[in-house]
DNA sequence: CTGAAAGCGCTTACAG
DNA sequence: CTGAAAGCGCTTACAG
């Protein structure tokens, strides 16, 4: 097994002191021109790069960082994580990826080796159960930043990047309302989560804002398949009518195209449909969903900002949020 | 900003030296219970855990995956990535995520700081341009395990965890030998990929070698647009036909089903529709498609499988194909 | 049963 | 311009 070139190993061929080839390696002014040549020149043809582990044991800093995610069988995460790693490459980071399943007593583990490794920042999605603030004010008086993502806490002075529900849910009405239909099927997920809310307040208001005589349908569903078959027991209601589908996330309206499509129904003709989507399904279907954007991606591209402001030393807490747009398809 | 605890600390506070307190954490026989207890008491208190740079520079080992993908917008090798971390949660490894943007050149790059890092292992796909198996020949010298994966190197004696593509391919042709339908449009990837090549010509050879009657018409798009473009131009030619189109990835099944869309057919009556899939994509469209199931979550089992069998001392190289499997939809 | 010492590979204040 | 030395936090052979 052979070994990796080391500071010691090049200062030995050259006759030379750990201390000297170390300085010259970094380019350091004291040394002069020709040590700094044949060091260069030595290490390049060792392929020498300096242990990772012995830098991090010296200086605490690591180039890694951690993103933390409850689930990564999700669309939204994966562009998100993508958006990381896209950014931090270019300045030679790595990410390490960390999924809590939702549990957090593993997030707290997770937390504990992040802040024992010293990765240099943590994006996080915490999970729906998160509470206990301590370990990420722990991971503070650490000096380690963590950016908050999609899934927030409460807690004010924190740095967050949020998704635009209000905005979304608000662009989704308002193309409803354009589209001049009365009758409105919404379908949104489960009410324990935080987006459910904050999706269906503002959808239900603007559209009772403007108009009396919506006729608005709210059901819930959990799952794709759920979503699907309330679809399906509804869509005989509005036999004849003009009605729109509202739905609220990928996997809602992936379930409600399966019950249209089985219904033999067709947008625009004879319904209409909007999501609140990060773009990808609504791009399967002909015609494309017009839906009101959410995307990981530049969720991400926030994130990182806002990563590299603290890093550089911003100290303050700032929610950040990202302003949906609405992109129009042929289902409308 | 407070500091993490170490051994030092404990032992300080204990008034025992360092080495007994490391060995008292690590349950080392020589070490008295009630020391033992003292120590671990204290160790948890201060919520101590190893400094895992320490750990790893005095013993060349870390506890990190590295997965290597050219691309991480590709719902394949997110599968993968999932299921390796799914496995490496489990016994407290980390993974990390490298991104080759298919550029051998910083494949080569991403090679190296894994060695340096001494990894405990990577999996990887390969660029479609490397060549040079020297980087991986230097991994094994430094006893780091490689395991491709889905894109391989020709070269011979390595670890390679591969697609059934001839398998997928051939179940598909015998599923569409069965519906004895003899007009059929194959619509495939681009001709530099591997993947194309064989599945494209085990297709051929099973119907061809079962039917000579079979009209076959192979199409080559390289992109969903692409497919979406040629479907559009070719349907009219199986007009009033009983036809079959073959979709050779995702890729190509979601440009594809546009197009059949957009014409107003729908699968199983005025055609069949078969693809090579993951399996997300057939499952949004009501009939779900059939398709030949290739899956990223499988192949990560049996690539972690293998890397632990490599780091337990399993010497010798091994090529292992992921069968396929017909997964029925209504499509056909 | 416990401790002193060396060393993993690096950085950096201090000295010359 | 260059070097000797200390120390980051840990492990382990050696000694007692």
């Amino acid at each position: 097994m052979r070994q990796n070139a080391t500071l010691k190993k090049i200062a030995e061929r050259l006759s030379l002191s750990i201390s000297t080839v170390s300085r010259a390696l970094k380019d350091h002014p004291d040394i002069s021109a020709e040590t700094k040549k044949k060091v260069t020149e030595l290490a390049d043809l060792l392929e020498y790069d300096p242990n990772p582990y012995a830098v991090n044991l010296r200086t605490h800093s690591s180039k890694e960082f951690a993103v933390v995610v409850p689930s990564l069988s999700n669309f939204f995460y994966h562009s998100f994580i993508r958006s990381i790693e896209e950014e931090a490459q270019t300045l030679g980071y790595s990410v390490i990826i960390y999924r809590s399943a939702n549990d957090p007593k593993i997030e707290q583990n997770i937390l504990k080796s992040c802040r024992h490794k010293r990765v240099s920042g943590i994006f996080i999605a915490i999970t729906t159960e998160t509470m206990d603030m301590e370990p990420f004010l722990k991971l503070d008086v650490h000096g380690i930043p963590v950016i908050f993502f999609d899934k927030v806490p409460q807690y004010e002075s924190c740095n967050k990047i949020c998704v635009g529900d209000d905005h979304a849910a608000s662009l989704a009405a308002e193309e409803i309302l354009k589209r001049g239909t009365e009758n409105v099927l919404g379908i949104f997920g489960h009410l324990n989560m935080s987006i459910t809310k904050s999706r269906l307040e503002k959808f239900i208001s603007v559209l009772s804002q403007a108009n009396d005589h919506i006729n608005l349908n709210v059901v819930h569903a959990s799952s794709a398949d759920e979503a699907e078959q309330l679809t399906l027991s509804l869509i005989p209601n509005y036999k004849k009518k003009n009605f729109v589908i509202f739905c609220m996330s990928d996997e809602i309206l992936s379930g409600t195209m399966k019950a249209v499509q089985r219904k033999g129904l067709s947008a625009p003709k004879d319904l209409g449909i909007i999501a609140i989507s990060d773009g990808m399904i609504p791009k399967l279907f002909y015609p494309e969903i017009t839906y009101a954007e959410t995307s990981g991606y530049n969720l991400g591209k926030l994130a990182y900002d806002r990563m590299m402001k603290c890093i550089a030393g911003s100290s303050f807490a700032q929610t950040i949020i990202d302003e949906s747009k609405l992109v129009t398809g042929g289902s409308m």
